[in-house]
DNA sequence: TGACAATATATCAAAGTGATATATCATGTT
DNA sequence: AACATGATATATCACTTTGATATATTGTCA
């Protein structure tokens, strides 16, 4: 029950909301997952190739006039039913590696100047990242508020501009919202955790 | 500057606590450091032998009478530098996996009962996971307050019973404890996001 | 026309993971 | 004394993941 060894269903799972590329994957998984999952070409693309090897997804080339060619996956019956079994098996607990963090608990031999440095360098670090992030979910809240379809969560789930009803793009937009709290969640326990050790340290 | 890569680093960074064996890093990094780091012994014991290779560290047959062999790494000159100066370098951000963030992202096209399992899933887990930080930091914050040497902090500081000032185990203690509330922060911050869900999704 | 960025697929060495094999020693049980 | 069990300790290996780069096409702007 791990969380690495993943790759399969997670491109499975992304493959359910719309059949999409590896580039597509790519992209989605850099701008929307990326306080939370990650995925990297070197996997992804032979990975694609196995599922279609295994009937989980298949392919079809895309050659629309004029565009390069595309290599569109779309998840097949069998594919869906492996998803959804995964789905409700358990998980495992989230496996992070934090260099800072590393850093802070290894500098407790030299001198207490380095220690505040590196809690220095997180909180400007993880204050940025905070900064866009709220950014994005302003957006987000203000298009739920009005009912509204804004081009970042359209660019995300949508590569061909095909209409879709408002309840289904409600929905979108509040999952793309509720994932983007949990990282804003994670990044302000972070930035307390800087306040609590720099007091605790002095300043 | 990426998390990943690092874990010469990371074990040149514990040799400079105390001279350890495989196994002991292993330990260390499971009880210890477990909510943001990870190794495991197929890079371990490899990466030890390279350390003394490249001259990092030095290893030492433990075979004291009676007992298993062990080998015993320390950190050379030469490694005490790498080491400060991949402490002043700039660091990469967290890279998380995060199992039940991804299937509740999903989740999407599901029902909404299966989201609302995922969630239930994912603070159950993180509650537990609480509960023994909690216990553990109740135990250092006494142990902080009364000036003492708890038995769980003894145990990863210290390979051999050797005396140390009061001084020295008031800041192991602390490292310890500031780099638990890190842990506790983060999972408060799972558990808020868990019931902000529950409460969009409606119970 | 040329420079540059974005799109798109692919590959590979190096690093990391999970699991297992092997062996020694301490403890307790029958 | 024989045996089981569990902690200590090192090691290995197939598989997965990472980071980086190579290659080619299309769109844009000067």
């Amino acid at each position: 029950m791990s969380t690495k060894q993943k790759t399969n269903l997670a491109l499975l799972g992304l493959l359910s909301w719309k059949p999409m590329s590896g580039y597509d994957i790519k992209k989605l998984v850099d701008i929307g997952l990326s306080h939370f999952w990650n995925e990297n070409y070197g996997q992804i693309y032979p990975t694609l190739n196995r599922l279609v090897e295994d009937g989980y997804a298949k392919k079809k080339v895309d050659s629309s006039s004029g565009k390069r060619k595309r290599n569109i996956y779309s998840i097949t019956k069998k594919g869906e039913d492996k998803f959804r079994d995964w789905i409700s098996l358990p998980s495992s607990p989230p496996s992070v590696r934090n260099e800072l963090q590393l850093k802070f608990f290894l500098s407790g031999k030299l001198p207490v100047a380095t220690s505040r440095k590196i809690i220095r360098a997180y909180r400007q670090q993880q204050k940025a990242v905070l900064d866009e992030y709220m950014d994005s979910e302003k957006i987000l809240r203000e298009a739920i508020a009005n009912d509204a379809y804004p081009e970042e969560v359209r660019q995300i789930f949508e590569g061909q501009p095909e209409p879709l009803n408002r309840k289904k793009r409600a929905k979108q937009c509040g999952v793309f919202m509720l994932t983007l709290r949990h990282g804003i969640l994670a990044i302000e326990g972070r930035l307390k955790w800087c306040d609590e050790v720099m007091e605790y340290l002095g300043r």
